[in-house]
DNA sequence: CTGAAAGCGCTAACAT
DNA sequence: ATGTTAGCGCTTTCAG
């Protein structure tokens, strides 16, 4: 069996030509479907394609097209279940469309961050979603701009041309707080992420402004804002426990930090809800299967993701003017066991059993 | 400031030669940092790529050196904390040598693996990593070596010339199983994926051989073999428990496993460990901190992405037609408070602390 | 050290 | 309906 083939062993569009006797252009014009091939023609060239194993260079088709189908993912850490969900879901609909996905992570680390975005510079992927958490001073949004691709920004808030998806987290952080707040305590601790991202300083705002509804002062000490690493809340919750007058309740801002908040408070010895009430934004496995199951402010992560890449459906549709779309997914409180009126002596460390007639 | 540029607006090599007045041969030297450039030539260009944004397109660049600088990542489903830990590790080592990751999830379906595989031929990465579901009748394979590009295996077993990187699931599951015959449980449930994966064919072999060595018979209802997914676990928990002689112990056979259990033990009412004893393969966050802590057979997830990683980088390094390697991760018991001897009446029903003298 | 030119594999006119 | 051909942007001889 003769045939031609390129340095990688894979048969061209030209040896597929050569073997059907037709001209290039009908070998592209039956692999792209185009109508006016004759049925026997089309045939023909089928059978060789099949008999070569022909696939068509992508790399060649994107170059002649400009356009890679090609969908890039930008965000700090791939391994973190709540990126790896959303991506899950963000993918379930591109790689349908016959679009592929290209993920990077950047470690939250400005560096990486503008080196990835060269990376897509030079790559040209039709779209860009993403989750940028060194802050603004400009460059990062030129950097973006310079892009001329359609993009799409996750949970966070850098202003420019682009859609924007996120959750309210302002509000989980809220109803949290009052629920907290409702049951009597006072000294309720907030830990999450650094306030320089969104989730971050969403969630210390709702805080502060159920605090506010109250006419109640917010103790700076018990705001714990840092990273979303749950080493960070169990540093913090041991901390927030070794304190002369520990929190009567402390809310975990943020899906991984539950891990860090149950660890330290099993260290200590803080039982849950007697001696501590605990609430996490972010349900999962571990907040519905604790001991007692945790209340959560919880929202639909994969939406995200559903929402990220339809936006850039609809931007790679022809839409690609519309004005920057903005989606805010609502977060609600499911109230489970782990919350209880705080213990009025010796706070942070009485037994409700043993207080209770 | 005039600058001609591409239909993307981007500017191309032929625009900073113009602007620079040197071939474009020149300023490809000086991107492609070649040594035999005149110092001040390469300033004027290097000032000149800056001046004008210029990005040297990647497509371009793979076309002509037929490499992409790219790594295609396939797994069945990239929203499972175990793959995107191991995509986490992998990207990791690969994205600071230059590479790009490139994702594609299968559902474990054989038309989407097949899929998949043909969108990786057309889009040419330099490797492939990947764990395919379905099983071999050789077409998977043929297609895999059609690829011609390096492959490496993630905790699967395909015959053919490609690296491999595994799990001793089996070590794992026998090291649990006879951890509970220890124990004296002699009705011991194991709940793992499909014994046409091969996690799930191992920890069969693994619990049976444990049985073996003990010379005592495996009862095939207890083998639950189906999925990973935790509603598995959980349904198929629910049915063990449900039966007239419930097993006095379970094996969850998966990292996602353990939620479908505890979920299905607590709905039932099977107090762990006093009713029922309870081991899971893959540690988490979950089988710590559950109440009781949960054994488990542990190994280093994140050692599967970094050694088929490096297996990656080996062979685009030259050694491309070494022998095919195979790496097989060790699996480590750590016992917690999950598991106590069976009870011996009312088995599946008792209460350990009653029971005790 | 630098310029000129030949493609890489493909698509999309433009002819016929 | 099909053949021909001009590039897409880049790298890499080959001359000079």
């Amino acid at each position: 069996m003769r045939r031609r083939r390129g340095a990688d062993g894979k048969s061209t569009i030209k040896d597929v030509a050569r073997a059907a006797k037709v001209a290039v252009g009908t070998v592209s014009r039956v692999v792209n479907a185009h109508p006016s091939v004759d049925p026997a023609t089309r045939q023909r060239v089928e059978r060789v394609i099949a008999r070569l194993g022909y696939e068509p260079n992508a790399i060649a088709q994107s170059m002649r097209t400009r356009v890679t189908r090609t969908v890039g993912f930008v965000v700090p850490d791939i391994s973190n279940p709540n990126w790896a969900w959303i991506l899950g879901a963000a993918s379930r609909i591109l790689q349908p469309r016959g679009y592929t996905v290209v993920v990077a992570s950047t470690g939250g680390e400005r560096a990486l961050e503008l080196d990835v975005l060269g990376v897509f510079a030079r790559r040209r992927p039709d779209a860009l979603i993403l989750a940028l958490d060194s802050g603004d001073d400009g460059v990062l949004a030129r950097a973006l701009r310079q892009l001329r691709m359609p993009i799409v920004m996750m949970e966070r808030e850098l202003p420019g041309p682009w859609d924007a998806v996120m959750t309210d987290h302002a509000g989980g952080a809220y109803t949290a707080t009052r629920h907290l707040l409702g049951l009597g305590h006072r000294r309720i601790a907030l830990i999450t992420a650094s306030e320089r991202v969104r989730p971050g300083a969403q969630r210390v705002q709702g805080y502060t402004r159920a605090f506010a509804d109250e006419q109640l002062p917010v103790e700076p000490d018990l705001l714990r804002c840092g990273s979303f690493d749950p080493d960070f809340a169990f540093r913090e919750t041991s901390s927030l426990l070794s304190r002369r007058d520990p929190p009567t309740a402390i809310v975990a801002g943020g899906i991984q930090l539950l891990a860090g908040v149950l660890r330290a408070a099993g260290l200590h010895g803080a039982a849950i809800p007697s001696a501590l009430s605990v609430v996490s934004c972010g349900d999962t496995d571990l907040a519905q299967l604790a001991s007692p199951p945790v209340t959560v402010a919880r929202w639909d992560v994969k939406a995200i993701g559903v929402a990220a890449a339809e936006a850039v459906l609809r931007r790679l549709r022809g839409a690609a003017s519309a004005a920057p779309a903005r989606v805010v997914l609502e977060s609600e409180l499911v109230v489970r066991e782990s919350c209880a009126p705080p213990c009025a002596r010796r706070p942070g460390r009485c037994q409700a059993r043993i207080q209770s007639p």
